[in-house]
RNA sequence: GGCGUCAUGGCCGAGUGGCUAGGCAGGGCUCUGCAAAAGCUCGUACAGCGGUUCGAAUCCGCUUGACGCCUCCA
């Protein structure tokens, strides 16, 4: 069971092997969705990634507490005072909460959808006001912040006196400074590198606590310090998040928690890179994303069909977390072929016979899935390991290898853990009461067209056979007799 | 402008100082009444130019291009 994980870890910008803070446990932080809109498909896959990850170290034994929060205020939009979900809520006449709901039960959904484990705790940003306000006297007190009109600023400067701020992002304060843009004059800021702490809210502002500097809300990057400390420590073994918020938002959150704890708070930043589009990132501001209910359904001008969810996730497993992956028709497409060949694969796999002796060796490869995996979650490797195993089973099937009881055993469970329980695909045949009856209903056309065959009537098989291709439905004759598939 | 990442065969996408990634598409073969499906099999790629080395696609430098962050973003 005991494997040597490696990671790579952005705070060094090096693959390091895993060792958690308390031996046999793991704690993980990863930033959640700002609720004010569906989330996309590339939200998704940053998601997904820590999915894959949070299931592998439950695979390995770990006892693991996986937090992921809900951004339900304080996140600000671009050159305003205001917050996203009091925008939303103001320009659709909702109160802030209903936009909350409705697009945290739609991101809950979406991720029941693909398969997602469900995290351990996910706490949100308005369940933690005390917290945040008792974080922000504990970094008042220690000096490192300072109150302008009712609103709290976190002092950079002050704080990369004594710390690096930067330490994450491998960024220089000083060259920062030299590079700002001209300032409009109106922030309250003594530095354009400070961030907001705590913010006076405006009378427009729906989102208010009251707070020891008056009414207003929480900045964005403290609610994940708070709750990353609360649920998780001090210290805790792994933060993770989209490779867009390592700065300013974790490195914020790195100097927050150095304010308020005096010690580095993560062992290991996991960053996962961006799913684009037409090569450009995906981005709810810009609008070049597609909604995972899209592939669903089909309806995007991006892709020619509809796609199952773990075809989506088959295709997002087949690249490395830390690549880019650029979404396209083709490049999904193909992935639906290979998921597919993949599923039929490990159906086939129940009908194998043991035998006396193996030609296979089955733990060498099982070993190499395992290599794949600890080397920093290199699940396109993993992959291509399953595709020799499909390889092996349609050999072992025709009887060209073969392999003793025990070895299949081994061979059969190692494959459905990987694929179903670590990659988290699903096999998305599932059997409802109109498939059942379309089942009836084409089988039947699959026994009158035997007998039509039997009786050497071509022209009436090659129409049944015919027809039904233009349905979609694809009848394939095999030699224990004839399946279909729907396309 | 600053910082950083990446450039792989028709497409997607791993990895490595010398030994086949894998998937999709394509060719060949098997199967089939003919097909399709399925299975087996083939393919020798690593942006350009220099350098280090016995040997580099893999290390270093430069060039070009793309992307990301620097302002909200997974």
């Amino acid at each position: 069971m005991k494997q040597d994980l490696y990671l790579y870890n952005s705070l060094t910008n090096n693959k390091e092997r895993f060792e958690p803070v308390k031996e046999g446990y793991v704690g993980m932080y990863v930033c959640g969705p700002t609720v004010y809109s569906n989330v996309h498909l590339g939200n998704v896959r940053t998601f997904m990634s820590f999915d894959m990850i949070y299931r592998y170290f439950l695979h390995l034994g770990y006892k693991v507490r996986y937090v992921r929060n809900i951004t339900d205020a304080g996140h600000l939009t671009d050159d305003s005072d205001e917050d996203k979900i009091s925008k939303k809520a103001r320009l659709e006449q909702l109160e802030p909460m209903e936009i909350v709901q409705k697009y945290t039960t739609d991101f809950h959904l979406i991720l029941q959808k693909f398969n997602f484990l469900p995290p351990s705790i996910e706490p949100t940003a308005t369940g933690h006001i005390l917290e945040q306000i008792q974080a922000i006297e504990t970094i008042l007190e220690n000096g490192l912040a300072y109150e302008v009109n009712g609103s709290v600023y976190f002092d950079v400067l002050k704080y990369n006196e004594k710390e690096h701020y930067g330490i994450l992002s491998k960024r220089n304060i000083e060259d920062a400074i030299e590079n700002t843009r001209a300032l409009d004059g109106q922030s309250d800021k003594k530095n354009p590198q400070d961030f907001a702490l705590w913010k006076k809210a405006e009378p427009e502002h729906i989102q208010r606590w009251n707070s020891p500097w008056g009414v207003g809300f929480p900045g964005w990057h403290l609610e994940c310090t708070v709750m990353s400390t609360k649920y998780l420590g001090e210290q805790f073994d792994i933060h993770g998040g989209g490779m867009d918020l390592k700065f300013p938002h974790h490195e914020c959150e790195i100097a927050q928690a150095q304010a308020c704890n005096h010690q580095n708070p993560v062992k290991y930043w996991l960053h996962g890179n961006m799913l684009t589009m037409n090569g450009k990132k995906m981005a709810k501001s810009t609008g070049n994303n597609i909604l995972p209910e899209e592939i669903f359904t089909g309806e995007n001008p991006n892709i020619s069909k509809a796609f199952e969810p773990s075809v989506a996730r088959f295709f997002m497993m087949q690249a490395h977390y830390r690549s880019i992956l650029d979404f396209s028709n083709d490049a999904v497409l193909a992935a639906e072929k290979g998921y597919n060949r993949l599923m039929e694969s490990i159906g086939l796999m129940a009908e194998v016979q043991s035998s006396g002796n193996s030609s296979l060796d089955v733990s060498s490869w099982k070993a190499k899935c395992y290599m794949a995996m600890n080397d920093d979650f290199n699940t396109p490797v993993l992959i291509a390991h399953l595709f020799e195993g499909v390889k092996w089973i349609n050999l072992l099937s025709e009887g060209k290898e073969t392999l003793t009881s025990s070895d299949l055993e081994v061979f059969s469970s190692t494959m459905k853990v990987f694929t179903f329980d670590i990659l988290g695909l699903e096999n998305s045949k599932k059997s409802d009461k109109n498939t059942d009856r379309l089942d009836g209903l084409v089988n039947l056309l699959i026994e009158m067209r035997k007998t039509a065959r039997d009786d050497r009537n071509w022209e009436l098989s090659d129409k049944i056979r015919d027809e039904l291709t233009k349905l979609g439905i694809q009848l394939k004759d095999g030699k224990e007799g004839t399946t279909y598939s729907l396309n």
